[in-house]
DNA sequence: GTTTGTTTTGTAACCGGTACCATCAAATTG
DNA sequence: CAATTTGATGGTACCGGTTACAAAACAAAC
């Protein structure tokens, strides 16, 4: 069933079904009901794909995560449909699971399958991905990643800020409940590396721990952390770049005996829903992922609007918040 | 830059740069190096929606669930996308958030897209949406969902087994640790109903709790429980038809001091990645979700490539958990 | 050097819509 | 009443590919 059988049905051309089907006033309001009539009665649905080649567009915006069992880009994607889905748009969504040969088929792919916009979370900047995206012809937008330089928009949050924000909040206890400072992070990703620029502009933990990256690492770090910084013997804060490893740090130090945060402060970051329910609920860095997903999803579709749109840098802000893995004091 | 363009470059009609995309082996090798080498020269991709017109069929296949930030769902889209991909299929995702009218609208879309085959775990059985689905001449999947009657390729949990599993746990228990028996559950989803159904098959809880939806309801519940049932009186078990809820149920009880499992035991559903982590944590009944989106990944694919394949029903076995909310036995 | 067979390439219809332009009837105007 | 405007509809090229079929090129056989 195609326009060609309504137009054969109706007794019209098939550009009389066609202005029907876009809503053209230039119709008779007769010839309009009939049109109407004998494509519901038929559940005539037009092809997209055919009106997609022929307008030239497509009502779809690709959007590429790192991963998407994760209730950060959850939480963004999300949002990023519920705005795209508002204005009638589609949303094509892939992820790479961090490994930079998926990211650049997915976005080929996208490309390929002509979306309006390109909405992508790139594993890092320096990448082909990321050139492929500076020769593309449609709209990019950057998501939780920041460049200065090339004409990309980005939408990201302020990590440098955060990483701040956490270190302040350390500096505001009594020297006396922060003997020594470390801090734990991941693997080389621009978030995690400013939310340590910014912790590390505000003061000098004496040891940094990288490539800590998920819960279980955070576990397996503990010993480590006992025996070469002595932990249970000076009041200890620990920054953990991501709540997900610091809640496996923190189970950790609970099995040891170690108390939290009378012993050891722990301060995470991002916020997740479930830090606020662990067995000490974590001090943390708030992030608005659903605020990121509705700023990009608005931006694209203006840009796509707009192509001279000039370039925007969203840096959102972050917050702190107190709980009782590191309260502003203690008792 | 389209196939003309190539063609015209390399000195061919169109239909020979069409067969060097196709790969097809009846072109001279001369002639397809000359139009690989402008093909790369000039980074064209061919349009896939020209192709998809043409050859009706778009390696596409929609994906349409209730939510998207939720661990359960994460698990088993991120699996069908894994799937899909190594076939070279695309997935077009979708998300109802719980209402009609937008998995209605977001089925449509699918089917206007031209998606090969679709995915969809519908919010209710009784619905517009299933009925257009019946009608649909696409390969159809009902994920999260079962259904005798129709001719629906159905992947679910068996969600019957999983209640069962519950009831048999607290029946293992000494009777001096059950003296009362409590079941809280949501609203009316199959999933729920059939949880509830598989655990009342096996005993009579003394009373029962529905609409209890989130981990704040959860929460709010506690004083109601705790005045109705006085559950610090009688040694009481919860079975709670989701991990969310329990976990609000077991910070409520924790608040009021009530001892978790010594005085109350708690039976929560799903086995999310935090059950594991919380104050108490959970005894649950787990399900395989990664297991269910690979299922229905290959399924989908099976279908679409052997349109007379008959109708298929999986049922996934679900698995007890102990943990500390009710171990085996106490002490 | 034809004839026949096999590759390789071109032509053109088609997929299912959109949109420009032409046509024609009805309505308005002088 | 003829001239002109307005409104509704039809004809058709086009979007960018694929593919059946025809034609041409080349190789092998007689």
């Amino acid at each position: 069933m195609n326009i060609n059988d309504i137009a054969a049905l109706a007794g019209v051309s098939k550009a009389t079904v066609s202005r029907v089907l876009a809503n053209s006033p230039n119709v008779r309001a007769s010839t309009r009901n009939r049109i109407q009539k004998i494509i519901s009665e038929n559940d005539f649905e037009p092809s997209y794909l055919a009106r997609s080649l022929s307008r030239k567009k497509t009502f779809s915006v690709g959007v590429v995560v790192e991963e998407m069992v994760n209730p950060f880009f959850g939480s963004i994607i999300s949002m990023i449909e519920n705005v795209l889905n508002e204005k009638h748009y589609t949303m094509s969504l892939s992820s790479s699971n961090w490994v930079k040969e998926k990211e650049l088929a997915a976005v080929k792919n996208m490309i390929r399958n002509s979306v309006d916009g390109l909405i992508v979370s790139p594993i890092a900047l320096n990448s082909e991905t990321v050139s492929i995206l500076v020769k593309s012809s449609i709209p990019v937008l950057l998501l939780n990643s920041y460049t200065e330089e090339s004409g990309f928009t980005c939408v990201s949050s302020d990590n440098f800020q955060g990483g701040a924000l956490a270190a302040q909040h350390i500096l505001s206890l009594p020297a006396s409940e922060r003997e020594q400072i470390i801090a734990v992070t991941g693997f080389k990703h621009q978030t995690l590396t400013e939310r340590m620029n910014g912790f590390n502009s505000c003061m000098n933990p004496i040891e940094i721990y990288e490539e800590i990256n998920t819960y279980e690492d955070g576990l397996d770090l503990v010993p480590t952390l006992l025996s070469r910084n002595q932990i249970n013997k000076r009041k200890t804060c620990i920054f953990i770049t991501n709540d997900n490893v610091a809640m496996g740090v923190e189970e950790g130090l609970l099995r040891d005996n170690i108390a939290i945060p009378e012993t050891v402060r722990l301060i995470g970051y991002d916020n997740i829903e479930f830090s606020g329910r662990c067995r000490v609920p974590l001090t943390t860095i708030e992030q608005s992922p659903g605020e990121m997903g509705r700023i990009a999803g608005m931006e694209i579709l203006e840009m796509i609007d707009n192509p001279g749109k000039k370039v925007q840098k969203y840096r959102l802000p972050t917050r702190l918040i107190i709980r009782e893995s590191s309260p502003s004091r203690l008792g």
